[in-house]
DNA sequence: CATGAATGAGACTTCATTCAT
DNA sequence: CATGAATGAAGTCTCATTCAT
């Protein structure tokens, strides 16, 4: 008896997590993927509906994650506004510093996806992002961070700001530490570039 | 003979600009962008290479002109960093508000071609970006900027904020005023969310 | 899974040999080589790299035949150089007097090949050729055959009359006999056209 | 007034003798045979109805020059049967030598030709081997030939030889001597490889 | 469930040929 | 006659997907 039984579908995304990353959605081959995961290539289909559905998964399982880690760390009644955004983009560094490949792919095929609109994992998204507005709302009734910001538009920076430092990052993980990425980050988001 | 008209290569671009947005790249037919440049199909092979020739070179033209006018707005006398900051930014919104499918393109395509490493735009990229990197060291010395940024991360952040916020926009143009955008971005950027 | 009968390579093989007879290797359509071999014009390619693999393997097997049945009819230590290269010209005949279609492309296409210089199947045609110089060598040692001769110059003359000749009779096999050529080969390269 | 006004067709056959010899004919460009010529593309089509007809017209011009010379050296009254085969192959050796790129044209196309059945030339190809074979009757009538030949497998076996034997002093002129080539045609045509 | 040989639709690209000037 | 930009038909090859075993 294998022990492994029952693992394949993990493993097919996990092989297809560096594919995608090392060629793009669209050079990716399913034969690729399959050789990876040590399986044959019709056992793709036996998992998965068709090649956009692996993408699909992996995003699903991804913005799960980093809801339901973000949500935890941002529950919490006894932190300050300030340190609720620092920890969400914790959680960002944090799944990303272990899997810099899904970083890759995070950040390369997110937008065909959304244009497909398609797969559940647009609601974990949503939900994500939303709890950056709540922190934000929160910030500004607590008068700690400005009202002239516009909730949207800030979503929309923060995310592409962070997603383009992971990019750049996980091409080549040694050129920059993400310790001092995730300093950074967190110091020009709270305060820009000015000088207080 | 048949007299070469001028027109044509620039017909084809406008066209595969329009195309690779609404398709993106890999669905783009090459058929489909001779046919709104009202052209032939072999006779997008009498201007371009290949298929990616024509993306290369829409790239190109892109960053030369991107480069040109923040070289221009950017190396006055008269003016503080803090100021030179805001034109640089001014110059991406400019040129992409009359063209939002041109902005579309630009934010789904760059990444493919960076890893590919062809084409000359890489120099006027990286000239833009080495701007931004100038004014950010002139504001530090000045002692406008914080000391405490690092300047890759910095370029690396603003450039992938504003490149979300102009796909966002692209998108759905009508949803967010440009305008709007535009000031919330000088605003995060020089004081992040935080009240001074 | 669908078992691999066997079958579809030799099937496109001996399609391909008809079709590239009949039109020539430029003009033969994968497609219409697939439809000889009642396969589907994809399946060409699971056995073949391209379209220049198929012809390479045709003369890849031809050669290899070619090479082992005359070393076998050669090495007999009862044979006179003579006999011996009466059994090289056997070989040729025999081979291709059951597959006309073999016979032209092996005229038409062979020079391409050589040109190209890939495939192993130069190996065996070298080696083929060499044999010829053996015997020779051998009747000359012998003092059978005339020592005037250049062992390169003969192996070319006489590889061309006989390439021609099987070119001429594969396209009507009917209208002399390749008995009859086969005789009038020996003769006049043992003796010449004049009388002894 | 330009001097070699009315050149432009013979420019246009020369060049197209070197970019077919080089490419083969289904290689070769009709642009890259104009650029040779220093000639539009277009105006490969004012002097031939199309490709194939640029291909005839050089063996058109081939085999009446072959004919015409073969038929000088060979009506002679008093050359004996033996010295007139001698001239057909000085003939045959006499044209080629000056033009390399000429002897492999004729050597790869030559087949391709002769399917498609089409040109004049075919009525001095046809004429050129008709004296051959009238050189042999009268040898035979003389007894200095043998009787034994078949006239026509004769005739394709030494065209065969010859082409050969052009084609391969063609590609590498320096390898073998043409003029040892043609010595050892004439031998082994009169004797064969054995010894009288 | 698992396999992987087989499929075939579809896109890129080439280049002989045309024709307006 | 001469030109060369423009054409578009046609073929090679890829690869996601299927399905018989």
């Amino acid at each position: 008896m294998r022990i492994k039984e029952g693992n394949k579908e993990k493993d097919i995304l996990q092989a297809a997590v560096k594919v995608f990353a090392e060629y793009g959605y669209h050079n990716a081959k399913i034969s690729k993927i399959a050789e990876l995961a040590n399986v044959a290539t019709g056992s793709v289909y036996v998992y998965f509906k068709n090649k956009k559905d692996v993408l699909l998964r992996i995003f699903e399982d991804l913005w799960e994650v980093l809801y339901k880690e973000a949500k935890k760390s941002v529950s919490s009644k006894s932190l300050t506004p300030d340190q609720k955004m620092d920890k969400l983009i914790d959680v960002l560094f944090d799944v990303f510093s272990v899997n810099p490949s899904l970083a890759i792919v995070f950040v390369n095929e997110q937008n065909h996806l959304i244009l497909s609109e398609e797969g559940k994992f647009q609601i974990f998204y949503d939900k994500f992002l939303d709890l950056g507005e709540i922190i934000l709302r929160e910030g500004i009734k607590a008068k700690q961070f400005s009202s002239q910001l516009d909730r949207i538009i800030f979503r929309v920076y923060i995310f592409g700001a962070i997603r383009n430092l992971l990019h750049r990052w996980a091409q080549d993980p040694d050129q920059i530490s993400l310790e001092k990425i995730r300093h950074n980050v967190k110091h020009i988001t709270k305060f820009g570039i000015s000088i207080k």
